[in-house]
DNA sequence: ATCTTTATGTTCGATATCGTACAGATAGTC
DNA sequence: GACTATCTGTACGATATCGAACATAAAGAT
């Protein structure tokens, strides 16, 4: 019987041609994530990168004050650790555990030597990091232009996308601290998607009730980033 | 007599070893950018990509409803195009000029061939890359959490900093759209620094007359991004 | 010199979110 | 089964920004 796990199940793994996997692969350790961890903090070095493949890492903005907001999230399409590759050591972000589950990790100077060979290692991550910068970008316009609710609905299309699942472990004081505004608000706005059906939530569990409700409630921020990953993950780039 | 105008005013070129520097230089091509001309649109495809010397120019993110808003703003310091060499040839943002001045433009063709050399122009283009991570993200928390007042006043650094003078051409109608507020916000914002003596503005032209004030009242989000660009772009990365 | 265009200043009520306080409700623990 | 910690619901005034309407002022055009 075969593990239920598999480096495989992360979409930049599974992007890489078998010679480049198979030389990388060795080096592959699956660890399991832990609800609330943080993967790295801001400012520091990092031993290892992670390759989601059940798990779903927030990247998160610290101010001096405490609070807070969520810059990206990243799931099984993605990989933890950009700026190692970019070639800045450290980013000034937090990478905290939104849903629990596994990963796979790969020490730092194995990744960077992979893509320092400048084959399709380099060519998938640098794809990758561009629709990074669409989501992030993407961020900032709609905390400036929309509702919380229509920032709820994309938070949790978003989350959904990089999950099995249609339900997400999560209380709203941490939604709150991911979208940058008060627990009260998120209470507000959920209470109201609730009410009209879109969702139902108990104790630290949302549930989609009505995707498709979701995505008429949302603003077109969600919309834009999905078609951008889309765009620049689905085929496997020759160039 | 020589030209008032050397590709080397732009820091990236500036950074780059004399033998690429030589090899590149014959294509480069010097041209005057005017306010409010576009570099490029959303979803277009990049002919050229620029390096500012006096120029400076805003990323803009235009929304469907034509609110908008600056997720980061390039100057001497940078180049207009990355989309190209992180490999997805198009970006849904829009370049617009926001100090007129002059600009070196090189075929795309030739940079993309340069970057895939693997060499001193990957890592450069690479580390500014991140460094405009910086500032985007910054933006996004700072829509977030900060005060009108304090956002122009980390735009009105940021944009200094950029230039080689005090005064920035620009009507506070065009500042609104960068911040993505209202013009009356801007005019109020700005009215509050000038009556305390920070800053002094006619139609169109804004001086700063005491930039240790605004550099005490702007929030943290400036000196982030400074720090991040300083530690990035400062030494010829050697790796 | 006058006219026109454009930029800036000011006001008003409307709205969204904030900050605080506290009341209920649920899950887990003993 | 009672207790406790945590999560969620609700209410209140305070504040920042919005949206619209209009007044003033400066630069440029004829």
């Amino acid at each position: 019987m075969p593990s239920p796990h598999s480096p495989l199940q992360n979409c930049l793994l599974a992007a890489l041609p078998t010679d480049v996997f198979q030389r990388l692969a060795p080096d592959l350790e699956l660890v399991p994530l832990k609800l609330g961890q943080a993967l790295y903090e801001s400012g520091s070095r990092l031993s290892h990168v992670y390759f989601p493949t059940t798990s779903i890492v927030s990247l998160l903005y610290v101010l001096a004050d405490g609070a807070s907001a969520e810059i990206a999230v990243v799931g099984n399409e993605g990989i933890l650790g950009i700026s190692l590759f970019m070639g800045g050591e450290t980013t000034p972000s937090r990478a905290v555990v939104q849903g629990a589950g596994f990963a796979y990790r790969m020490r730092s100077r194995l990744l960077k030597e992979e893509f320092d060979r400048g084959g399709p290692m380099l060519r998938l991550l640098l794809r990758y990091t561009q629709a990074l910068i669409t989501l992030m970008t993407q961020t900032a316009v709609c905390n400036r232009h929309h509702t919380l609710e229509q920032q709820l609905c994309r938070w949790l299309l978003l989350s959904l996308d990089r999950l099995p699942t249609m339900s997400i472990r999560m209380t709203q004081e941490l939604i709150a601290n991911m979208l940058g505004v008060r627990r009260e608000g998120v209470t507000e706005a959920a209470g109201k998607l609730q009410r009209a059906g879109l969702i139902s939530y108990t104790r630290g569990r949302i549930e989609v009730l009505d995707r498709a409700r979701v995505e008429e409630t949302v603003c077109e921020c969600y919309s834009v980033v999905k078609v951008e990953f889309d765009r620049l993950l689905a085929p496997l780039p020759e160039s």
